[in-house]
RNA sequence: GCGGCUGUAGUCUAGCGGUUAGGACUGAAGCUUCCCAAGCUUUAAGCCCGGGUUCGAAUCCCGGCAGCCGCACCA
């Protein structure tokens, strides 16, 4: 099996295609056809199905344009940003701040012009030719637009669904009842203008994500059903380790995964990719390298799928530490944080300067507001026992005799102190895990292909065939599969070609089974029900269909 | 972005400067009591795009676009 077969096999039956064919396409950009945007839309569901309903996160839908200060605070337009250098001789482009490694301090975070000046300095040339190089240029992977006309605001399309989240902290936080650990989830597209896009759905100019932000409290980082999985077994391959299947509980302890919610939802990550129909012998769950990691994660982990491209990475799950909560806090001036209520309140005895006004106010007239301010920020023991205090103000300075102050001594209640929480995300790449979903499902023996989707996901649940469209067979198979669609079941219906070939095209899009109406039927009221899978077929009554496949669809078997 | 290879119906492919671009599978309509891509009839559908060379270009040349592989990139 080649990429290039499932590649065409998405043609040819309608699951996906390479966007704007009849304009000769663009690079990172496909089109989901009848039959993918259904698979898509079946993954999704059973994504919403363990966050949503299981884990009882909230469920956002953010605008995918965003201005131009959330990409600042969040750090994207900074860093999401690569410096490059051309060779004027050979054309060879490399990074500008790898060239710069080691004749300044931190190459990367110079700006264009002084890592210009650096190579410049420095007399850098081609590493590969030795040719002269151009200025270093910076490109964005961010698409730029405009919003509004005039003098308008820049914004950007959004790189990935995350920055929603945590820009809306305040009102999941709320709505969460005012609870940590707290989850939102968002679902939605994501733009990235990759320099090259490659490998079919792998990288994408514009993807989907599925993406989840868990906030925690900095030092209770775990999760209520962590307990009742903690001696599962994952497949870890840890940095610098060696791979082994390892215990949540083990892999914790031995400080493996970082914390408990990481590890819960690893665990989490990795039963999804179960549910859609993996196979579990071609995943593994592997951790960022030291330098691979973003600066600000504290442990970062992928759920990667074995594929003919190799092992690709399908979800990123990461603790981001506090990093893009404080961001924005600090960028908007919003107060982002979470609030925690201490078991008793805390008594806090302050003392302060507190100025007499009534004193002040004759001696000093104008000056009195400012020199009272001056006074109040003064620490207690700098003015205990002194005749007098000098105060300066705009470089006068006035002599406040003890009669102008009281050092006075008040108990606060404290009840709980803020915080900016920490954040646990799991980032899944939609497409590419599409993708993986049909590699591992396809099977090909002797040129006939089947695709062994999981019931659960695959588009169309169950193929309506008459035996022969005549004789009043094709009446009710028609009236089967209306019973089935009314039913809430995708059924596909087909009278046309033999038999055989009908089976086969509904094989090789992965429906799970296959009711035909034949002859017997007239005499006795029975269709035959087949299984995809073993190509086994049994008798049932018409009655018993919906139900039957009912079960098929919901039981994940396909067990006629 | 760079280099190498490639681009003919939905898919796979023949073609190598000279008729109306050929085939297979698939698709559609139909015939055949037809349960695993059967057979028969009918039918639809193609030279990636744009220049150039030539009497004549799918074929040779240039540019663009797209794909594959490698380099780089993937916060």
């Amino acid at each position: 099996m080649e990429s290039q077969d499932i590649l065409s096999l998405c043609r040819r039956r309608g699951f996906l295609w390479p966007a704007y064919d009849i304009y000769g396409g663009l690079a990172g950009f496909y089109d989901y056809g009848p039959l993918g945007a259904s698979l898509k839309h079946n993954i999704e569901t059973q994504w919403r199905k363990l966050y949503v309903f299981e884990e009882g996160m909230q469920e956002l839908v953010c605008p995918l344009i965003a201005p131009e200060p959330v990409f600042k605070a969040s750090g994207h337009l900074d860093a999401f940003a690569d410096m490059y250098v051309e060779c004027r001789g050979c054309g060879e482009s490399n990074r500008a701040d790898h060239l710069a490694e080691g004749l300044a301090e931190n190459p990367a975070a110079l700006s264009e012009e002084e890592l210009g000046r650096v190579l410049e300095e420095h007399g850098v040339k081609c590493p590969v030719c030795g040719g002269d190089i151009t200025a270093p240029r910076r490109f964005n992977l961010m698409f730029k637009t405009t919003v509004g006309a005039g003098s308008s605001k820049s914004g950007y399309m959004r790189p990935e669904t995350a920055q929603g989240m945590f820009v809306n902290f305040s009102q999941i936080y709320r709505h969460g009842r005012e609870k940590l650990p707290v989850g939102a989830v968002q679902l939605g597209r994501a733009f990235r203008n990759e320099i090259s896009p490659r490998q079919g759905l792998v990288r994408l100019r514009e993807f989907h994500q599925m993406e989840a932000e868990i906030f925690f409290h900095p030092e209770r980082k775990t999760w209520p059903r962590y307990n009742a999985v903690k001696d599962r077994t994952l497949p870890l391959v840890p940095d610098g380790g060696v791979a082994a299947e390892l215990s949540l509980s083990d892999a914790v302890s031995s400080k493996t995964i970082a914390n408990e919610a990481l590890a819960y939802f690893m665990w989490l990550t990795h039963r999804f990719a179960l549910d859609v129909g993996l196979d579990p012998k071609r995943l593994r769950l592997r951790q960022h390298e030291r330098n691979e990691m973003a600066h600000y994660a504290l442990d970062c982990w992928d759920l990667e799928a074995e594929t003919t491209y190799g092992w690709i990475e399908l979800v990123g799950i990461a603790d981001r530490g506090c990093y893009d909560v404080q961001a924005h806090l600090k960028h908007s001036g919003a107060d982002l944080t979470a609030f925690e209520r201490f078991d008793e309140p805390k008594e806090v005895v302050r003392e302060a300067v507190t100025p007499k006004f009534d004193v002040m106010g004759k001696l000093f007239k104008g000056d009195t507001k400012a020199l009272a301010g001056k006074l109040s920020e003064m620490m207690p023991d700098a003015v205990r026992g002194r005749d007098e205090v000098v105060v300066e103000v705009d470089e006068k300075k006035f002599a406040s005799p003890s009669s102008c102050y009281d050092i006075v001594t008040s108990t606060e209640k404290v009840s709980g102190e803020k915080f900016v929480p920490h954040v646990i995300e799991p980032s899944y790449g939609v497409d590419r895990i599409l993708y993986a979903v049909l590699e591992h499902a396809y099977h090909e023996e002797d040129d006939y292909v089947t695709l062994s989707l999981k019931s659960s996901v695959a588009p169309i649940k169950v193929g309506v065939f008459p035996l022969m469209a005549k004789d009043g067979l094709e009446v009710t198979a028609k009236e089967l599969s209306e019973s089935l669609s009314s039913d809430g079941i995708h059924a596909h219906y087909d009278e046309s070609g033999s038999i055989g070939r009908r089976y086969a095209r509904m094989d090789e899009v992965g429906t799970p089974c296959c009711v035909t109406v034949d002859y017997q039927t007239i005499e006795d009221g029975t269709v035959t029900v087949r299984n995809r899978d073993t190509k086994e077929q049994v008798r049932i009554g018409k009655d018993e269909v919906v139900p039957t496949v009912r079960g098929i669809v919901e039981g994940g078997n396909i067990e006629a």
